[in-house]
DNA sequence: ATCTATTGTTAGACGAGTCTAACAATATTC
DNA sequence: GAATATTGTTAGACTCGTCTAACAATAGAT
């Protein structure tokens, strides 16, 4: 799938299909404050989406995606999700910064990337290994700037371990 | 250091100071040809920049950075770098890719997640638990996209190894 | 030294996305 | 159900960064 939306047409996307999700209505008012912009900044990107045919919306309406609409939703909040989990949970970031970050990286990444980083998030939560002590030594090693002594001490008997 | 420049700023100096760097003239059609863009497209950016105080351009001559330039230069090539690093290296990305999603994220990663990735390769490159089979096993892992054996063989063994 | 090729600049158009101001429709309240 | 508040739209300005076309300066070749 190539990219075919730019980043802001994306946040529209995205905001809309949140919004949704969330049960919320979806309103032009809703969707600029979810984005911080203004009304009439989201009137014309609705115009915009209508035009391409992502989205449905007569004047003084609610906001729907059609199909097409939503699976290009689908497709950024994916992205958006994989990375703010791989923020938060592989590199221990905070929710906050996770999310921001993943934000503005979902519309630049190339799929390569995003698969590694994915699949890099399930090896470490898959692999006993990975999950009990990786990312506990990578933390150790966080917080004090060093490795954890065991990273040292332990070498030679986990080398025994796997002959 | 609050990011004070926009993306495209940011890339004509990293690509001012990359030239720099390999020696070459640093020149409006270089930079143009580096950047794939057209060299009105430099001339402006030079202006700009000028104005900023961050380069110094005296028209139809070389193009230079102030310190001030040098140092937002620094910046982002160092952003560049780091990223490019840990996509090749720990996420095992074929380096045209990870040149190129560098390229685009340095612009909007912040600080704490650079910083992490970097500390990230660090200790993988560090802990020889890490070096000698996280990344073994990962990489086992992408290619056949299951466990490797000893991952689940081990666990045992290490668990014992570190009482 | 002149002629030509290359490089660089200026001027101005354009697209994307935002904004403000003014107006219009819908909802709410009394 | 009229007055008011809220929400939404339109029109048009503005910024940013790009481009093309036309012109100007410098460099290279004969």
């Amino acid at each position: 799938m190539v990219r075919e939306q730019t980043a802001s047409m994306e946040d529209y996307l995205e905001a809309i299909a949140n919004l949704r999700e969330e049960g919320k209505a979806v309103r032009v008012k809703q969707v600029s404050q979810v984005l911080h912009v203004k009304m009439p900044s989201v009137t014309s990107a609705l115009k915009k989406l209508s035009g391409e045919g992502l989205v449905r919306h007569e004047p003084y309406g609610y906001i729907e995606l059609t199909s097409r609409g939503d699976k290009a939703a689908k497709d950024v909040v994916g992205r958006h999700k994989a990375l703010s989990c791989f923020f938060s949970q592989a590199l221990d970031i905070d929710p906050g910064t996770a999310d921001e970050d993943a934000c503005k990286i979902e519309h630049v990444i190339s799929r390569l990337s995003l698969e590694r980083l994915t699949k890099f998030l399930q090896f470490t939560q898959a692999c006993p290994l990975g999950e009990a002590n990786f990312s506990k030594r990578y933390k150790y090693y966080l917080e004090h700037g060093e490795l954890p002594e065991e990273c040292l001490l332990r070498i030679s008997k986990v080398k025994k371990a796997s002959e």
